[in-house]
This record gives C-alpha cells, structure tokens and sequence, in this order.
RNA sequence: AGGUCUGACUCUUU
C-alpha cells in the first residue's frame, strides 16, 4: 500500500490524475494515507469540487486531510472558507498553522499573517518563510532580519525569500550580502538575485548576471525580456525573445 | 518503521 500510494502522489505531481484514479481504485486496501493521496491529487489539480466529494467520501479523515482541503480552498480563491476549515478542525498540527499562515501571506492579508504567526504555538523555517514577504511588504526589514538571525536553522529558501524581502524594497546592497552568504544556492535563489539587479535599475549588472548563470529557467528570461522592454531596449527584448528556448 | 499535507524567484490569472 505504501507504493501505491507514493504512485498516486507521483502521478498527481505529473498532472496524471486520470492515472492516480485508476491506480486508487486498483488499490486492494486503502487506509487514510492513501485517501489522503488521492485527496491530496485532485487538490493539485485544481478539482475542488471532487476533493470535497471524495473529503466527505472518505471512511477516515485526520489532520493531513484537513490540511489538504484547507489548501485546496485557499487555491481555488476561497480564503474565507479556508479559515472557517481551519477553525472547524478537530485537530491542528504545525502544518496546518503554516497552511493557514501562508494562505493570508499569499493573498496579501498581512495583518492576519502577522497575527497568525504571533499566536502560532510553534513555528518553524516554513513559517519565517511564509511570513517574510508580509513583513518586507509593509517595509519592516529589520523585524524580518531579526527573526531571519534568530532562526537556528537556516536552509536555502529562507535564505532566498530574505535575499528577495532586500530586493523588492530597494536594498540591493544587503540583498547581494545575503546572496553572498548563502551556504548553498541554487537556480531560483540566482533567479531572485537577477531579479533585485533588474528591478532596481541594475541593468547592466543583471545583464552579466544572467549571461553568467550556470542555468536559467523560464523565470530568468522572463525576468530579462520583460527589463529590456520596461526599460526601452526593444532590439535587446527582441534578441534575447529570440533566444529563448520554446521550453523550460 | 515507511508512503499522503504547509514555505523561496519572473509573467499571467482566479
């Protein structure tokens, strides 16, 4: 049962939900992992509707399914009703607080993403990661920096929302001292240091920035084109929307 | 014991 619930898991990550179904239904036994799986599928999928059938379907629901119904909600733009899931829990762990946390932080309802965090009865790197934007979003980098110094324990997308909070408000300097830093780094936290050179003017330095990466994404070109045409280099936009693959 | 849920980058969008 653990593999074939790690196979519905996978198909749904590949978008597979046609197979994911299937495979559910060939299942010999199902326990709650497994119905979370496929909760957890429909949910990845944007099949609201189905994951509230199969929600209510389900013999067994625990905290994971909770959680899983609370995303899908706030996924399909129903924030309201994913608090009211929050509140009608029967149990909530840290994940489901993290959930909640970044449902407001990701919608931009700061103040309820800053309480929550307040009141949260345990935090960790996920939840200073969801709040970060909230805070840099209201311009309180040192209340940001601080809880980023506190943290025991730092991994590479906490270190990359910092250098991104630096970004969006201007501080090119300290977002630089964070990406220099960084223990380890990767294409996304790169893609966040070009951005923090395209958006604050940067232009010949984001430039050679992206001419130097060891990879780009869709997200780097993008970032490029949509500079070169913000800032009036229309044959560069040109070129370098000429270069780009037709896949990412 | 293990398998399912939450966090970072551009644009678009609900």
């Amino acid at each position: 049962a653990p593999l074939s619930t790690s196979l519905v898991a996978m198909y749904a990550r590949c978008g597979r939900l046609d197979d994911a179904l299937a495979l559910f239904h060939k299942m010999p036994s199902r326990d709650t992992v497994s119905w979370n799986a496929m909760l957890s599928a429909y949910s990845q999928n944007g099949h609201l509707d189905d994951a509230q059938a199969l929600f209510r379907e389900m013999p067994k629901r625990d905290v994971v399914s909770w959680n899983i119904l609370l995303v899908s909600y706030a996924q399909a733009g129903h924030i309201e009703e994913s608090k009211q899931l929050f509140d009608a829990m029967p149990k909530r762990n840290l994940v489901s607080w993290n959930a909640l946390l970044s449902v407001y932080a990701q919608n931009g309802h700061v103040e309820e993403a800053k309480h929550i965090f307040h009141i949260m009865p345990q935090k960790d790197l996920v939840s200073l990661t969801s709040i970060l934007p909230a805070y840099a979003q209201t311009g309180h980098l040192e209340d940001a920096k601080a809880l980023f110094d506190q943290m025991p324990e730092r991994d590479v997308v906490l270190w990359t929302a910092m250098l991104d909070a630096y970004g969006q408000n201007g501080k090119l300097e300290l977002a630089k001292g964070i990406f220099d830093d960084m223990p380890c780094q990767n294409l996304i936290s790169w893609n966040a240091m070009l951005v923090a050179y395209a958006q604050n003017g940067y232009l010949e330095e984001a430039k050679h920035f992206f001419d130097v990466l060891p990879q780009r994404s869709i997200v780097s070109w993008n970032t490029m084109l949509l500079t070169y045409t913000l800032s009036g280099h229309i044959l560069a936009a040109r070129k370098t929307f000429d270069q780009m693959g037709e896949r990412d």
